[in-house]
DNA sequence: TAAATATTTGCAACAATATTGCAAAAAATA
DNA sequence: TATTTTTTGCAATATTGTTGCAAATATTTA
């Protein structure tokens, strides 16, 4: 049995080609993933639907998490802390290149807090910062 | 002339009905709107797409901004600094509001320098901070 | 291992959101 | 007011995401 097969399992989820397929692109790549680069690289294996409903079950058993953006695109990354069953810990920065267009979990960069204005109760933050990444620059 | 009129002619566009009712729109709002709150309350006046295109033109000419979301959702707002034509400087922090849904720039809370890993050259940074606004705390 | 059960998948249909071309309407200019 | 330019509405189309359901696959039980 292969990790990928264990991360399966250890969450409590049938061992199925498609969810295999999906975790070996995430592994393989340096930068959060959209629907459409799952689909074209495994979209001879898989239905469209399936990608869906796959990338679903993955964030709530927090295998991914869903990254902010400011195009209003989906992406997803792996989580890399143990996040598990709805409970997400992703309050890393997240970067995107403008020049290879990447995005990238900076997970060792926590978001800074911020003051805020008189009444406001922050909760919970996110930040996004673009710019060139490490191979661009 | 009324302050609508002006501001549409100050960045040398037409004076049309949609384009006043969508700039009453924003100044009678406290927090960002979304392009279906535009249609609601323009609908009868307008069409479809020429809410589209109007937010479209909005941003280009620095009249209003684009909002980021941590939900995919597409939200804009004012630019209260003098933004113009394709030159934005709305790196304030927004704030979305757990209860009452708004979504409101903050524009005094400028967004927070932060220290990345070696090789990656930051260029902009937008921050999202979700909790309790003033009215809901 | 084979049968029974539970879960996942693909397909089709549907819904919501956004974009484009083009002719009619409205606004700006002469 | 006549001419020119810009904007608008409509219809068609594209893109993205959701749902129900039967068939296929995986897991569990015996
Ligand atoms: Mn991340
Ligand atoms: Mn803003
Ligand atoms: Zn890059
Ligand atoms: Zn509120």
């Amino acid at each position: 049995m292969n990790t990928f097969s264990e991360i399966l399992k250890r969450n409590s989820l049938s061992i199925t080609d498609g969810r295999i397929k999906i975790l070996e692109l995430f592994y393989a790549s340096d930068g959060a993933l959209a629907h459409a680069d799952i689909e074209k690289n495994a979209g001879l294996v898989l239905d469209r639907v399936t990608v869906y409903r796959t990338l679903q079950t993955f964030v709530e058993k927090g295998i991914i998490h869903q990254v902010p953006t400011t195009d209003n695109s989906v992406l997803y990354a792996l989580c890399r802390q143990n996040c598990a069953n709805g409970h997400h810990h992703d309050n890393h920065v997240h970067f995107v290149c403008n020049q290879c267009q990447e995005t990238v979990c900076l997970d060792d960069v926590t978001v800074p807090a911020v003051k805020l204005p008189a009444g406001f109760k922050p909760i919970q933050s996110a930040m996004i910062v673009t710019g060139l990444c490490n191979n661009c620059k």
